[in-house]
DNA sequence: CATGAATGAGCTTTCATTCAT
DNA sequence: GATGAATGAAAGCTCATTCAT
């Protein structure tokens, strides 16, 4: 019949421009990424964004009604949307806690630190006095909600015994510098230095990892500190 | 007459304006040094500069033939070495290498952190992608020396039996990342972050610091690691 | 099966749309007369009108071929001659020109000056010099039937020996002035400004009304001018 | 001598360049003027004020910070900044007020209606709606400015016996709708329009002052209405 | 016929850079 | 040398118009 047949050719075509538009943010945030990592927010031209996706200036704007909520947008899409899967993740890790933060730390590398996801972190840091607006909105989606995922862990190793007694908020950067860190280096100098300075990121956090560890762990007389000067002959 | 007055004024600017022209340049690198590491290389404007200089517009121009040229200047001006300085006294250092890296660390913040010297790191972790030739300058005049500096304290502490052996590359990072990434946080979210998420740089230093130390401990019977799986109920 | 109900559907939408289809032009006249009087014609935004006529932007342009186009038809539409019938209704007035005119002018508001029909006014006023065609058009079917329809009125009284001498063409803008100045006015300040300077319609024109008769008046000696310089005592 | 020489040259040009200086605003502001009168606030580009002022698009930012406060400062150029002129030339005026009003709006064609100045008002009634914020610097630095120099005029002659007691407020309008219609009907139909239709402003003027004037006129027997229904044929 | 995704010219505004003075 | 008025190339964003579906 006729009709039928119109009807399965529209719904196809309907079909094919529906997997398009759907198609069209994930495309433009994907550029967006990509560009806001390479040379900075400010930087970036939409224009740029727009033909990196292969659409024009203003679908961009069809799409994401400013700059600045796109960038929000690649955010949520990269690193705040993450956070309740690895959360999950690691509440029902069943191993010792050493070994919960030894995998959470040498796993970022490959899923967040080398992924154009972690520039989103140098970026912000670049750019966050100029855009308060942005800072505040990295501020609540990411710093907040990594730390407290970060806290949690150490929380965990403290509440089995496994971890000594340390301040929780200050606790939680022992663990975020070093990434971080070296998320910000390889974004940086990571390509233009001598390879004498450059890091191998597996390397540098296996021993970053283990020194945490070492300082992180009870000891059978836990003293408020390793080597004062009072007891430096111990 | 109010040319001849005009002329002995003219006259009296012109001796003025002597005086100073050697101090131009000096003047606006310091103007753009401050500038630039509180609001970043794009976001500063060329009138801003001249104006906190003292100068006007063009005057900027005359002695730096563009923005990026004033900025290199900056760069290479600032990161001069005060490492012979700090090698020395680290050198003659006489307590225990655990004094000596606590006093490197929390003295570091006050010295150098705190100042605009480390906003010129920050600034090159901003840009080094956009200054390829500057990163290679930096990476010589700073990231190296710098290096060698924590290198040579943490040595001493194997030597003298006081850490436990770590991979020197990667374990100057255990310090340096701290450091570095207090650095940036405190010139990118420091100001405009809710209290929640501040850093009081002397208690996040004081936390960093422990933890390295015991992370660096020698313990009595050194295992390759605090808590491995297998033997993760010691 | 899904296919036949979509096809159904689909079907039932036809029927709809085609018992439409006639109506479309008129909903977006419609449409478009509301948005260009609220807003002029620079600030309506085509997709604006064929939301609020229920269809999409590229309806729109299948039945006018541009904003202009649109616009015009409008302009056209919506000026169409009630003059006939008015002109009936005053013909057939019994009382005097002094009622016949109050009659007008109050009545005026209610059946025209409130109604989108005296928008175009406003419209024509604001757009005339930038469509010229639209002018002329406007100058055949309004001004000039509008104008006579005045003047009647006032030969009428000066027939009767109610109104005083006055020179026919101008003086009809004695009338009709203060009308289309509460007309504009109550399109561009009238919504949007502070309350001291609002004009409440009724009492306004009831002002205006009785000055006008009053300037209409004949009088026991009629003199030339009621206090000119030269016979300033009189 | 030379040095005298030099500095005399100097201030030369000094002058030549700040005499430039000084006539930018001036020349951008005519520019601004017309164009705005011509072609409306919104359809005016920036572009072409500047270029119409032979200046470029940067130039005219350099004066004006938007294209708003041009158009502010065109308003107090041309309106605002007249009516303590206005206001004074009226308190000083010796005759009777009836003299003064003839005066008032007879000469309002040539020393304002006639002028681009006028354009302004008709500007603002097609803009209002659109710029609420000009509309409220419209209102504060005209309209009322307006309403309170008319509102003076009557109340002398109101005061003096001349005219009869009308309401102020509303009664000013009996004054400025004719002049306020002149204006916008001279700037929409006034050259486009056949010469039927075409009104000359001094003749429409003097009927219109004429009207008014009677209408404001003391009468022996002062009744509340000239030819109510009941008095029909006096 | 109808849709709405896509386009790109056009607008205001900024700012590094130039150059007459 | 020094100035600052002037420039014009971008950049973000809007919207009338088109056209594949």
């Amino acid at each position: 019949m006729p009709t039928t047949k119109l009807c399965e050719i529209a719904a196809t075509l309907r079909a094919k421009r529906a997997r398009r538009k759907e198609a069209r943010p994930g495309e433009l945030l994907a550029a967006a990424l990509e560009l806001f990592v390479e040379k900075g927010f400010a930087a970036t031209r939409a224009e740029e964004i727009a033909k990196r996706a292969g659409v024009s200036k203003g679908t961009l704007f069809l799409y994401f009604s400013s700059k600045e909520e796109l960038f929000k947008a690649v955010v949520r899409e990269n690193i705040s949307g993450r956070f309740p899967e690895w959360q999950a993740q690691f509440e029902s890790f069943e191993g010792s806690t050493s070994d919960l933060l030894r995998y959470a730390m040498t796993s970022w590398w490959s899923l967040v630190g080398d992924t154009p996801a972690a520039g989103i972190s140098k970026l912000m840091m670049s750019e966050a006095s100029n855009f308060p607006d942005l800072a505040a909105f990295y501020e609540r989606e990411v710093i907040e909600p990594g730390d407290a995922l970060i806290q949690r862990i150490l929380e965990r190793g403290m509440q089995r015994g496994e971890f000594r007694s340390i301040d929780l908020k200050y606790g939680s950067y022992t663990v975020l510098a070093p990434m971080l860190f070296l998320a910000m280096w390889k974004r940086s100098f990571g390509s233009n230095v001598s390879p004498r300075t450059q890091l191998v990121p597996e390397e540098y956090l296996a021993v970053q990892v283990e020194t945490i560890l070492y300082g992180l762990r009870v000891t059978p007389k836990q003293r408020s500190s390793p080597t004062s000067t009072q007891e430096s002959n111990q």
